[in-house]
DNA sequence: AAACCATGCAACCGCCAGTAG
DNA sequence: CCTACTGGCGGTTGCATGGTT
């Protein structure tokens, strides 16, 4: 017996979003936020299932959104978070702020991936192709749940040429994302273990839970990673906060499900030094909805 | 100029986990 | 404890656009 997509049931409408719809979005969850989002079509008189209205405000409305093309530090950052996390995009997401997790699969399945082949090294594992042809009968790579953790390559001894070297895209770029390669696979582990192995237990932990609290302690303390990808001082880094988009909503719908004006103003506050920020690539074009957001909050 | 192809992106689908009743 | 509902996530699809032949 299949099951039928919520949209179905109700006759709602599917496809692509008119910039009517986009508004009567934009405009409820501004207003209102967004307590419950199986509820919001109804209230905004939309023809569409929650669902939907999550995926649209979060993937496209969201004025803390980004836009543009990836720039050479973030794809970089999304490579080593890959190879960290796999196919997590929403945890990759949550680290490179302004970015969703459907962007960021995209531009993967998209580019990083034909990239990565092209620098002949497995997109999957993050090894060079070579060592995973040869060593895919002995086991040694078989796939985790959670994709291969071939930190190895990226961590052991500080990270000079060889392996690495191969991941950078462009090959006369070092810093800022050097430098970040600190916190992310050094940095933050120094607190439990000062060697360079923590990585590497990670590699081999076997116990998967403990592999995730590493993983969660690892990947939520490293801001200056992230500063170093907007190309500011931690300090304004921390100005911006990092949330994830999953906490951004979170919090909003923990302040209040109806009544919760309170959040958008700080949120915008928040993403203000973003704004800010020139865009390398502005090709928001055909994408007015940024501008519509943009009045939009120009009013709260 | 037209047909074809490749690419990027937006959105849907289906599954899963958490939770309220 | 069970069930239904909801939100969240990753995989996949389909369309629009731009480039090439």
């Amino acid at each position: 017996m299949g099951r039928q997509s919520c949209c179905y049931k109700q006759k709602l409408r599917k496809g692509l979003w008119s910039p009517e719809e986009d508004e009567k979005l934009l405009r409820h969850i501004t207003k209102y936020g967004h307590g419950c989002w199986s509820s919001i079509p109804k209230q905004a008189g939309l023809q569409r299932c929650g669902k939907s209205c999550r995926l649209r405000w979060i993937n496209y409305l969201r004025p803390d959104l980004k836009r543009g093309t990836f720039s050479q530090e973030e794809e970089n950052l999304i490579i080593e978070l890959h190879a960290v996390l796999g196919n997590r995009w929403s945890q990759i997401a949550a680290r490179l702020p302004g970015r969703t997790d459907n962007e960021i699969k995209n531009l993967w399945n998209s580019c990083l991936k034909k990239k990565l082949k092209q620098k002949g090294i497995d997109p999957v594992t993050h090894k060079p192709l070579s060592e995973v042809e040869n060593g895919e009968g002995n086991g040694s790579n078989k796939p985790s749940l959670v994709g291969h953790h071939p930190i190895h390559q990226y961590t052991s001894p500080p990270p000079p040429p060889p392996k690495l070297s191969s991941n950078w895209f462009n090959p006369e770029f070092s810093p800022p994302m050097t430098a970040s390669y600190g916190p992310l696979y050094y940095g933050t582990t120094t607190g439990g273990s000062a060697n360079n192995t923590t990585w590497g237990l990670v590699q081999t932990q076997t116990e998967e839970e403990e592999e995730e609290t590493k993983w969660t302690e690892l990947l939520n303390s490293p801001l200056l990673m992230a500063a170093a990808l907007q190309n500011q001082t931690p300090q304004s880094y921390y100005n911006i906060e990092i949330k994830s988009e999953t906490c951004y909503l979170t919090n909003s719908s923990s302040s209040s499900s109806s009544s919760n004006d309170m959040w958008w103003p700080q949120t915008q506050q928040q993403q203000l030094p973003l704004q800010h920020e020139p865009l390398q690539n502005p090709d928001i074009c055909g994408k007015d909805m940024q501008t519509l957001t943009a009045a939009a909050f120009g009013h709260i």
